[in-house]
RNA sequence: GCCCCCGUAGCUCAGUGGACAGAGCAGGAGCCUUCUAAGCUCUUGGUCGAAGGUUCGAAUCCUUCCGGGGGCGCCA
């Protein structure tokens, strides 16, 4: 189907051909353009094993294959590389192939899996800040990339909203209000609809509390028995806990719609709450779990490990469950009620200890069956001085904030714009709003996931060079031309061998889709499909540069440009919707 | 102390064991009477932290060291 793939076919069986194994055949994209389209170093790796001279095992191999008529040129070089360029007919025969493609080539899974992305994880009493925004939009990406590639894909928000964090906000709301009903013990009901309390309120408090629990084993214990009573569901504390999240996931819904996030799942983990005391008793019965101090934990650690690895605890010595339960449990409902073949855990690299514990029990505990589980870790985002990023306050930037900065840089360069002068305020807010969100996510995707990373504003706002704005730039102006093109009742047509070095380009960049977004998927990676989606940008603007389509005086190479440009537009649209980039009308 | 991650151009970052290590920004020189100049062309800039090792071949794999970050039983 496509075209590395039957290269890679044909120099298999040219390998095959020379009697060596043909996993050796595959092709790739050259790191050598002057010496040809693409390579094959299989010659050099199989010397070694058949213990022949690799130059002669290639020169073998292209005895076989040379005649292929798909093939222009094919030479031997250094020692033992194969170089393999393809005819202008070949290349235009597989981009109408491409083009003609609902799919553009790009190949559904074999074996569709049900699988489950668990990314954002918002928090109660947390408002989005910029910490959150890389889980976001790398399961976001990776969510829409393996559903593209045919899986069946559920993204689960996994809401922050049982844990000692709850006890915590409690006692908090005590100290300010300790009139309210809620903490009445002999008061039965029924309480306020109208929240008490507002997300203000509790993102003040919360850090308060928490560095009081820190300090003070008094107010920690305070804190414990308060989620026990929570969780062992106290009606006044429920009725609390219902506006905490009420509050809390307002705001939250409003940040994530700005970046045009949505999941299919809001599963919390008070979502599982009623698997809690089952599953820990459960494992305690099967001797899973031990006693242990008073707390219920299970030992995770294993022989052969290198560093120690402590217990996962499930229940505290004051009886209550801790995220580490809910992250098992979850894992018990993802499995048995969902049936998920694989879990992807989009959380930062920090958690990787976590997470291992947290496999490792639910292994332990036979919850987990067949399915893979995998933490899809990414790096911190960091400030100048190398530590996590904070604002100059000391407080974390809150993401309605950058995402505002963002719009206002975007409509400050609309602004300076002659063509936009005739837009009217409410498309230059739209237009400003898709270009500051392209900036922003577009800035964090580039990035390879695994790395930690400075946050620079100036990155995030820039709007030149390798940015969001440059991918949509190229998308508009494709929009624009096949516009003008079809006002003049011009189509696209079969698409001609190419005589510009800029329109070949083009055509064997877009030919490589497919390998990209199977390589991007296998490595959960969107910095790939980022720098694809770039280098497609730039050949395209390189051939709109030499190749003025719309005043091409043949019909037939202009229908055959205004194919390309049509498939490039495509291409862009399906890159940049799983960047979760919107194409504006125009900029 | 133990474990994990990172160290690549002035800055921010890419980089499937393969050929001369790339991009953007910043710096320098050009290109708008033609499809959107948020663009294009050219250009300056590197002992890939250091030293060993494996390999025909190492930024990439292994070891040690130096430097930075992170994690390590009842927080998330």
């Amino acid at each position: 189907m496509s075209l590395l793939f039957d290269l890679t076919r044909l120099m298999e069986s040219g390998f095959e051909a020379a009697g060596i194994d043909p996993a050796f055949g595959a092709v790739s994209v050259s790191d050598r353009p002057d010496l040809g389209q693409f390579q094959c170093n299989g010659g050099l790796a199989a010397a070694r094993t058949v213990g022949r001279n690799p130059r002669q095992i290639a020169q073998q191999v292209t005895d076989k294959i040379e005649s292929d008529p798909r093939l222009a040129e094919v030479s031997i070089a250094g020692p033992g590389f194969i170089n393999l360029s393809i005819t202008d007919q070949a290349l235009a025969d597989y981009l109408e192939d491409a083009a003609l493609d609902t799919r553009l080539g790009v190949a559904p899974a074999e074996n569709p899996l049900r699988v489950v992305v668990d990314y954002a994880g918002p928090n109660v009493a947390k408002a989005m800040h910029v910490g959150h925004l890389r889980s976001t939009i790398i399961g976001d990406t990776l969510k829409r990339l393996f559903r593209l590639s045919g899986h069946q894909v559920l993204g689960d928000a996994h809401f922050g909203d049982w844990g000692l964090q709850m006890g915590m906000l409690i006692i908090a709301t005590r100290r300010r209000h300790p009139d309210l009903p809620h903490f009445d013990q002999s008061y039965s009901g029924p309480y306020p609809d109208s929240p008490p309390i507002s997300l203000t309120d509790l993102q003040e408090w919360y850090p308060q509390i928490a560095q009081e629990v820190e300090g003070d084993e008094q107010v920690a214990n305070l804190a414990r028995k308060a989620t026990t009573d929570l969780q062992s569901g106290r009606p006044g504390y429920v009725a609390l806990w219902e506006h905490f999240v009420e509050v809390s996931r307002h705001s939250q819904q409003q940040d994530f719609s700005d970046l045009g996030v949505e999941f299919d799942l809001w599963y919390g983990e008070s979502t599982v709450a009623h698997l809690l005391r089952p599953l820990v008793d459960d494992f305690l019965a099967r001797g899973v779990a031990v006693r242990s101090e008073g707390a219920v934990l299970v030992e995770v650690a294993q022989p052969d490990d290198k560093a120690e690895i402590a217990p996962l605890v499930l229940e505290t010595s004051l009886g209550a469950f801790l995220y580490g339960t809910t992250d098992v449990a979850t894992i018990q409902m993802r499995v048995e009620e969902m049936e998920a073949d694989l879990v992807v855990y989009v959380v930062d690299a920090r958690q990787s200890y976590h997470f291992q514990q947290v496999f490792r029990a639910a292994e332990l505990g036979g919850l987990v069956g067949g399915t893979a589980l995998e933490h899809v870790r990414f790096g911190t985002m960091n400030a100048a001085d190398g530590t996590p990023f904070r604002t100059r306050e000391g407080g974390v930037l809150r993401l309605r904030d950058l995402i505002e900065m963002v719009t206002e840089a975007a409509a400050a360069r609309l602004d300076e714009s002659d063509l936009a002068a005739d837009y009217s305020p409410e498309e230059r807010a739209v237009i400003s709003r898709q270009i500051g969100i392209a900036a922003l996510k577009f800035g964090d995707l580039i990035n390879n996931r695994a790395s930690d990373y400075l946050f620079d504003l100036r990155r995030f706002t820039a709007l030149e060079g390798k940015t969001g704005p440059y991918l949509q730039m190229a998308a508009v102006r494709t929009g624009s031309i096949l516009e003008r093109a079809a006002r003049k009742e011009w189509g696209p047509g079969p698409v001609q061998a190419p005589d510009h070095e800029a329109e070949r380009r083009l055509m064997l960049r877009i030919l490589q889709l497919p390998e990209v977004i199977e390589r991007a998927l296998e490595l959960r990676a969107p910095n790939h499909l980022a720098e694809f989606a770039y280098a497609v940008a730039g050949d395209f603007s390189r051939f709109y540069e030499s190749c003025h389509i719309l005043s091409e005086p043949d019909p037939t190479r202009r229908a055959s440009w205004l194919r390309l440009v049509e498939t490039v537009r495509r291409v862009l649209a399906l890159l940049l919707d799983l960047l979760g980039i919107e194409i504006p009308a125009r900029m």
